[in-house]
DNA sequence: CCTTATTGTAATTATTATAATTACAGGTAA
DNA sequence: TTACCTGTAATTATAATAATTACAATAAGG
Protein backbone atom coordinates (compact mmCIF):
# COMPACT_ATOMS: atom_id res chain seq x y z
CA UNK A 1 0.00 0.00 0.00
CA UNK A 2 0.95 3.37 -0.17
CA UNK A 3 2.21 6.37 1.80
CA UNK A 4 -1.13 8.74 2.55
CA UNK A 5 -1.57 11.73 0.97
CA UNK A 6 -1.91 13.92 3.75
CA UNK A 7 1.96 14.30 2.87
CA UNK A 8 1.07 15.41 -0.83
CA UNK A 9 -1.49 17.45 0.86
CA UNK A 10 0.87 19.37 3.46
CA UNK A 11 3.44 20.16 0.89
CA UNK A 12 0.31 22.02 -1.03
CA UNK A 13 -0.78 23.91 1.69
CA UNK A 14 2.66 24.93 3.02
CA UNK A 15 3.08 26.15 -0.77
CA UNK A 16 -0.10 27.59 -1.25
CA UNK A 17 0.15 29.36 1.96
CA UNK A 18 3.07 31.23 0.21
CA UNK A 19 1.61 31.57 -3.16
CA UNK A 20 -0.86 33.65 -0.98
CA UNK A 21 0.81 35.35 1.68
CA UNK A 22 -0.60 39.19 1.12
CA UNK A 23 -4.15 37.23 1.70
CA UNK A 24 -5.75 35.28 4.56
CA UNK A 25 -5.12 31.55 4.25
CA UNK A 26 -8.53 29.82 5.92
CA UNK A 27 -8.94 26.42 5.69
CA UNK A 28 -12.24 26.89 3.06
CA UNK A 29 -9.36 28.60 0.57
CA UNK A 30 -6.80 26.10 1.14
CA UNK A 31 -9.46 23.38 0.71
CA UNK A 32 -10.51 24.81 -2.29
CA UNK A 33 -7.18 24.65 -3.96
CA UNK A 34 -6.88 21.17 -2.39
CA UNK A 35 -10.23 19.72 -3.29
CA UNK A 36 -11.24 18.44 -0.37
CA UNK A 37 -13.25 19.10 2.54
CA UNK A 38 -12.11 21.82 5.36
CA UNK A 39 -12.25 19.76 8.36
CA UNK A 40 -9.18 17.45 6.43
CA UNK A 41 -7.20 20.20 5.97
CA UNK A 42 -7.69 21.53 9.57
CA UNK A 43 -6.16 18.56 10.55
CA UNK A 44 -3.86 18.71 8.61
CA UNK A 45 -2.42 22.26 9.51
CA UNK A 46 -2.87 21.25 13.23
CA UNK A 47 -0.02 18.51 12.56
CA UNK A 48 1.88 21.26 11.25
CA UNK A 49 1.58 23.42 14.13
CA UNK A 50 2.83 21.17 16.32
CA UNK A 51 5.68 20.45 14.00
CA UNK A 52 6.12 24.53 14.45
CA UNK A 53 5.79 25.02 10.60
CA UNK A 54 3.11 27.16 10.98
CA UNK A 55 1.00 29.80 12.95
CA UNK A 56 -2.28 29.86 13.08
CA UNK A 57 -5.10 30.54 16.33
CA UNK A 58 -8.46 29.23 17.65
CA UNK A 59 -10.78 32.01 15.64
CA UNK A 60 -8.66 33.90 13.62
CA UNK A 61 -8.60 33.47 10.39
CA UNK A 62 -5.55 32.27 8.51
CA UNK A 63 -2.34 30.25 8.67
CA UNK A 64 1.18 31.46 8.03
CA UNK A 65 4.07 29.78 7.77
CA UNK A 66 6.41 29.56 10.62
CA UNK A 67 9.80 29.16 9.16
CA UNK A 68 11.55 31.11 6.04
CA UNK A 69 10.56 28.69 2.84
CA UNK A 70 14.11 27.63 2.63
CA UNK A 71 14.29 26.57 5.86
CA UNK A 72 11.47 23.92 5.66
CA UNK A 73 12.06 20.33 3.90
CA UNK A 74 10.01 18.03 2.17
CA UNK A 75 11.06 15.68 5.28
CA UNK A 76 10.21 18.27 7.51
CA UNK A 77 6.78 18.24 5.93
CA UNK A 78 6.55 14.08 6.13
CA UNK A 79 7.66 14.03 9.94
CA UNK A 80 5.24 16.40 10.34
CA UNK A 81 2.16 14.56 8.82
CA UNK A 82 3.03 11.50 10.47
CA UNK A 83 2.71 9.06 7.95
CA UNK A 84 5.50 7.01 8.14
CA UNK A 85 7.06 5.74 11.83
CA UNK A 86 9.99 5.33 12.41
CA UNK A 87 11.60 2.22 11.23
CA UNK A 88 7.82 0.97 9.95
CA UNK A 89 7.78 1.56 6.21
CA UNK A 90 8.06 -2.00 6.19
CA UNK A 91 5.65 -4.48 8.02
CA UNK A 92 7.22 -7.52 9.21
CA UNK A 93 5.66 -10.54 9.94
CA UNK A 94 5.24 -11.31 13.78
CA UNK A 95 6.01 -14.51 15.36
CA UNK A 96 7.80 -16.25 13.01
CA UNK A 97 8.95 -19.87 14.62
CA UNK A 98 11.83 -19.71 17.26
CA UNK A 99 12.82 -22.98 17.02
CA UNK A 100 13.44 -22.77 13.47
CA UNK A 101 17.06 -20.81 12.73
CA UNK A 102 15.55 -18.89 9.58
CA UNK A 103 12.54 -18.18 11.94
CA UNK A 104 14.74 -17.20 14.84
CA UNK A 105 16.58 -14.78 13.40
CA UNK A 106 14.83 -13.49 9.85
CA UNK A 107 13.81 -10.02 11.74
CA UNK A 108 17.22 -9.28 12.93
CA UNK A 109 18.55 -9.99 9.56
CA UNK A 110 16.14 -7.71 7.25
CA UNK A 111 15.64 -5.24 9.86
CA UNK A 112 19.05 -3.38 9.19
CA UNK A 113 18.58 -3.29 5.63
CA UNK A 114 14.50 -1.93 5.80
CA UNK A 115 16.18 0.40 8.23
CA UNK A 116 18.88 1.58 5.79
CA UNK A 117 16.31 1.73 2.73
CA UNK A 118 13.71 3.99 4.67
CA UNK A 119 16.60 6.29 5.51
CA UNK A 120 17.78 6.84 2.12
CA UNK A 121 14.24 7.92 0.96
CA UNK A 122 13.95 10.13 3.61
CA UNK A 123 17.09 11.94 2.47
CA UNK A 124 15.54 12.32 -1.15
CA UNK A 125 13.40 14.29 0.82
CA UNK A 126 15.34 16.00 3.44
CA UNK A 127 17.26 17.58 0.37
CA UNK A 128 14.47 19.28 -0.97
CA UNK A 129 13.08 22.56 0.61
CA UNK A 130 9.75 24.59 -0.11
CA UNK A 131 11.45 27.31 -1.57
CA UNK A 132 12.64 24.70 -4.36
CA UNK A 133 9.00 23.62 -4.57
CA UNK A 134 7.84 27.28 -4.68
CA UNK A 135 10.68 28.08 -7.52
CA UNK A 136 9.74 25.22 -9.70
CA UNK A 137 5.51 26.60 -9.44
CA UNK A 138 6.54 29.92 -10.22
CA UNK A 139 8.69 28.43 -13.14
CA UNK A 140 6.15 26.22 -14.56
CA UNK A 141 3.26 28.98 -14.76
CA UNK A 142 5.97 31.21 -16.86
CA UNK A 143 6.12 28.83 -19.04
CA UNK A 144 2.65 28.51 -19.94
CA UNK B 1 0.66 3.11 6.40
CA UNK B 2 3.39 0.78 5.90
CA UNK B 3 4.45 -1.59 2.99
CA UNK B 4 3.08 -5.42 3.05
CA UNK B 5 4.58 -7.96 5.36
CA UNK B 6 4.31 -10.00 1.63
CA UNK B 7 8.22 -8.52 0.89
CA UNK B 8 9.59 -9.79 4.70
CA UNK B 9 7.62 -13.04 4.27
CA UNK B 10 8.78 -13.90 0.54
CA UNK B 11 12.38 -13.08 2.10
CA UNK B 12 11.53 -15.54 4.70
CA UNK B 13 10.57 -18.49 2.24
CA UNK B 14 13.59 -18.04 -0.03
CA UNK B 15 16.00 -18.38 2.91
CA UNK B 16 14.55 -20.84 4.43
CA UNK B 17 13.99 -22.83 0.76
CA UNK B 18 18.24 -22.50 0.58
CA UNK B 19 18.57 -23.62 4.53
CA UNK B 20 16.17 -26.73 3.90
CA UNK B 21 17.61 -27.57 0.07
CA UNK B 22 18.28 -30.77 1.03
CA UNK B 23 14.62 -31.40 2.11
CA UNK B 24 11.54 -30.92 0.89
CA UNK B 25 9.86 -27.75 1.18
CA UNK B 26 5.85 -27.72 1.37
CA UNK B 27 3.61 -24.94 1.77
CA UNK B 28 3.14 -26.25 5.34
CA UNK B 29 6.78 -26.18 6.29
CA UNK B 30 7.18 -22.85 5.50
CA UNK B 31 4.20 -22.10 6.83
CA UNK B 32 5.88 -23.14 10.39
CA UNK B 33 8.47 -21.48 10.53
CA UNK B 34 6.69 -17.84 8.83
CA UNK B 35 4.06 -18.85 11.33
CA UNK B 36 0.81 -18.67 8.91
CA UNK B 37 -1.37 -20.65 7.26
CA UNK B 38 -0.24 -22.69 3.93
CA UNK B 39 -2.79 -21.03 2.23
CA UNK B 40 -0.59 -17.26 2.24
CA UNK B 41 1.96 -19.16 1.78
CA UNK B 42 1.47 -20.76 -1.50
CA UNK B 43 -0.13 -17.17 -2.80
CA UNK B 44 3.34 -16.03 -1.93
CA UNK B 45 4.93 -18.87 -3.96
CA UNK B 46 2.89 -18.05 -7.52
CA UNK B 47 4.15 -14.57 -7.35
CA UNK B 48 8.17 -16.01 -6.62
CA UNK B 49 7.55 -18.30 -9.41
CA UNK B 50 5.80 -15.71 -11.69
CA UNK B 51 9.41 -14.17 -11.23
CA UNK B 52 11.00 -16.66 -12.12
CA UNK B 53 12.28 -16.95 -8.50
CA UNK B 54 11.43 -20.29 -8.09
CA UNK B 55 10.38 -23.63 -9.23
CA UNK B 56 7.58 -25.00 -8.00
CA UNK B 57 4.57 -27.66 -10.05
CA UNK B 58 1.14 -28.89 -8.97
CA UNK B 59 1.15 -32.02 -7.48
CA UNK B 60 4.55 -31.99 -6.28
CA UNK B 61 5.51 -30.98 -2.94
CA UNK B 62 8.78 -28.65 -2.20
CA UNK B 63 9.68 -25.56 -3.91
CA UNK B 64 13.14 -25.22 -5.38
CA UNK B 65 15.08 -21.88 -5.56
CA UNK B 66 15.20 -21.27 -9.06
CA UNK B 67 18.45 -19.51 -9.29
CA UNK B 68 22.05 -18.83 -7.08
CA UNK B 69 20.99 -17.50 -4.31
CA UNK B 70 23.91 -14.73 -5.15
CA UNK B 71 21.48 -13.97 -8.28
CA UNK B 72 18.84 -13.02 -5.92
CA UNK B 73 18.28 -9.33 -4.25
CA UNK B 74 15.64 -8.10 -2.51
CA UNK B 75 14.64 -6.21 -5.01
CA UNK B 76 13.70 -8.59 -6.78
CA UNK B 77 11.69 -10.32 -4.22
CA UNK B 78 10.30 -6.58 -3.60
CA UNK B 79 8.97 -6.71 -7.02
CA UNK B 80 7.78 -10.16 -7.32
CA UNK B 81 5.61 -9.90 -4.36
CA UNK B 82 3.90 -6.80 -5.96
CA UNK B 83 4.10 -4.50 -2.89
CA UNK B 84 4.76 -1.44 -4.35
CA UNK B 85 3.89 -0.62 -7.89
CA UNK B 86 6.02 1.72 -9.67
CA UNK B 87 5.67 5.32 -8.53
CA UNK B 88 3.09 4.21 -6.24
CA UNK B 89 4.81 4.63 -2.89
CA UNK B 90 3.38 7.94 -2.16
CA UNK B 91 -0.01 8.69 -3.05
CA UNK B 92 -0.87 12.13 -3.99
CA UNK B 93 -4.55 13.84 -3.88
CA UNK B 94 -6.29 13.53 -6.71
CA UNK B 95 -8.02 16.81 -8.56
CA UNK B 96 -6.32 19.75 -7.39
CA UNK B 97 -8.01 22.66 -8.46
CA UNK B 98 -6.76 23.60 -11.85
CA UNK B 99 -8.00 27.27 -11.66
CA UNK B 100 -5.07 27.52 -8.94
CA UNK B 101 -1.74 28.17 -10.10
CA UNK B 102 -0.47 25.56 -7.29
CA UNK B 103 -3.56 23.87 -8.05
CA UNK B 104 -2.36 23.01 -11.24
CA UNK B 105 0.73 22.38 -10.78
CA UNK B 106 1.71 20.87 -7.56
CA UNK B 107 1.78 17.50 -8.72
CA UNK B 108 4.01 17.68 -11.38
CA UNK B 109 6.21 19.73 -8.82
CA UNK B 110 6.44 16.68 -6.28
CA UNK B 111 5.99 14.07 -8.05
CA UNK B 112 9.53 13.60 -9.55
CA UNK B 113 10.92 14.30 -5.94
CA UNK B 114 8.73 11.45 -4.81
CA UNK B 115 10.26 9.68 -7.82
CA UNK B 116 13.74 9.67 -6.99
CA UNK B 117 12.61 9.05 -3.05
CA UNK B 118 11.25 5.47 -4.12
CA UNK B 119 14.46 5.03 -6.30
CA UNK B 120 16.84 5.67 -3.89
CA UNK B 121 15.12 3.22 -1.59
CA UNK B 122 14.75 0.78 -4.35
CA UNK B 123 18.45 1.25 -4.73
CA UNK B 124 19.02 -0.22 -0.93
CA UNK B 125 17.18 -3.06 -1.66
CA UNK B 126 18.82 -3.69 -5.13
CA UNK B 127 22.41 -3.86 -3.35
CA UNK B 128 21.45 -6.56 -0.82
CA UNK B 129 21.13 -10.60 -1.99
CA UNK B 130 19.57 -13.51 -0.82
CA UNK B 131 23.59 -14.67 -0.34
CA UNK B 132 24.02 -11.80 2.04
CA UNK B 133 20.71 -12.50 4.14
CA UNK B 134 21.79 -16.35 4.61
CA UNK B 135 25.10 -15.42 5.48
CA UNK B 136 24.23 -13.30 8.40
CA UNK B 137 21.77 -15.72 9.57
CA UNK B 138 24.49 -18.30 9.23
CA UNK B 139 26.57 -15.93 11.14
CA UNK B 140 24.15 -15.29 14.12
CA UNK B 141 23.44 -18.60 14.14
CA UNK B 142 27.50 -19.70 14.79
CA UNK B 143 27.57 -16.79 17.94
CA UNK B 144 24.94 -18.19 19.98
C1' DC C 1 -6.36 -47.61 -11.51
C1' DC C 2 -7.04 -45.58 -7.11
C1' DT C 3 -5.63 -43.53 -3.02
C1' DT C 4 -3.20 -39.87 -0.97
C1' DA C 5 -0.94 -35.64 -0.67
C1' DT C 6 0.11 -31.23 -2.56
C1' DT C 7 -0.37 -27.10 -5.33
C1' DG C 8 -3.32 -23.41 -7.22
C1' DT C 9 -6.99 -20.46 -6.44
C1' DA C 10 -11.35 -18.53 -5.14
C1' DA C 11 -14.38 -16.93 -1.51
C1' DT C 12 -15.14 -15.25 3.20
C1' DT C 13 -14.20 -12.77 7.29
C1' DA C 14 -11.82 -9.63 10.56
C1' DT C 15 -8.86 -5.94 10.99
C1' DT C 16 -6.89 -1.63 9.98
C1' DA C 17 -5.97 2.88 7.75
C1' DT C 18 -7.56 6.36 4.93
C1' DA C 19 -10.44 9.92 3.41
C1' DA C 20 -14.78 12.42 3.28
C1' DT C 21 -18.24 14.36 5.87
C1' DT C 22 -21.05 16.28 9.58
C1' DA C 23 -21.45 18.53 13.77
C1' DC C 24 -20.38 21.46 17.32
C1' DA C 25 -17.65 23.56 21.15
C1' DG C 26 -14.44 27.26 21.89
C1' DG C 27 -12.16 31.48 20.58
C1' DT C 28 -11.73 36.21 18.37
C1' DA C 29 -12.96 40.43 16.22
C1' DA C 30 -16.08 43.89 14.82
C1' DT D 1 -23.90 40.07 20.66
C1' DT D 2 -23.24 38.60 16.14
C1' DA D 3 -20.62 36.37 12.70
C1' DC D 4 -16.90 33.74 11.45
C1' DC D 5 -13.19 30.70 12.08
C1' DT D 6 -10.33 27.03 14.28
C1' DG D 7 -10.03 22.64 16.83
C1' DT D 8 -11.76 18.24 17.35
C1' DA D 9 -14.72 14.35 17.84
C1' DA D 10 -17.84 11.14 15.70
C1' DT D 11 -19.60 8.78 11.64
C1' DT D 12 -19.49 6.62 7.25
C1' DA D 13 -17.54 4.67 2.98
C1' DT D 14 -13.76 2.72 0.83
C1' DA D 15 -9.77 -0.08 0.21
C1' DA D 16 -5.94 -3.16 1.39
C1' DT D 17 -4.20 -6.65 4.28
C1' DA D 18 -4.03 -10.94 6.45
C1' DA D 19 -6.12 -15.18 8.15
C1' DT D 20 -8.94 -18.82 7.08
C1' DT D 21 -11.76 -22.26 4.73
C1' DA D 22 -12.77 -24.89 0.86
C1' DC D 23 -12.07 -27.34 -3.19
C1' DA D 24 -10.60 -28.39 -8.00
C1' DA D 25 -6.55 -29.91 -10.53
C1' DT D 26 -2.35 -32.45 -10.56
C1' DA D 27 1.08 -36.01 -9.71
C1' DA D 28 3.29 -39.93 -7.29
C1' DG D 29 3.10 -44.53 -5.45
C1' DG D 30 1.09 -48.72 -4.30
Amino acid sequence: MSISSRFAVGVHILTLIEFNKDGVSSSEYLAESVNTNPALIRKIIGMLKKADLVDVHPGIAGTKLARDLSDITLLDVYKAVNVVQDNKLFSMHENPNPKCPVGRNIQEAIMPIFSTAQRALEKVLGNVTLEDIVADIVEKEQIN
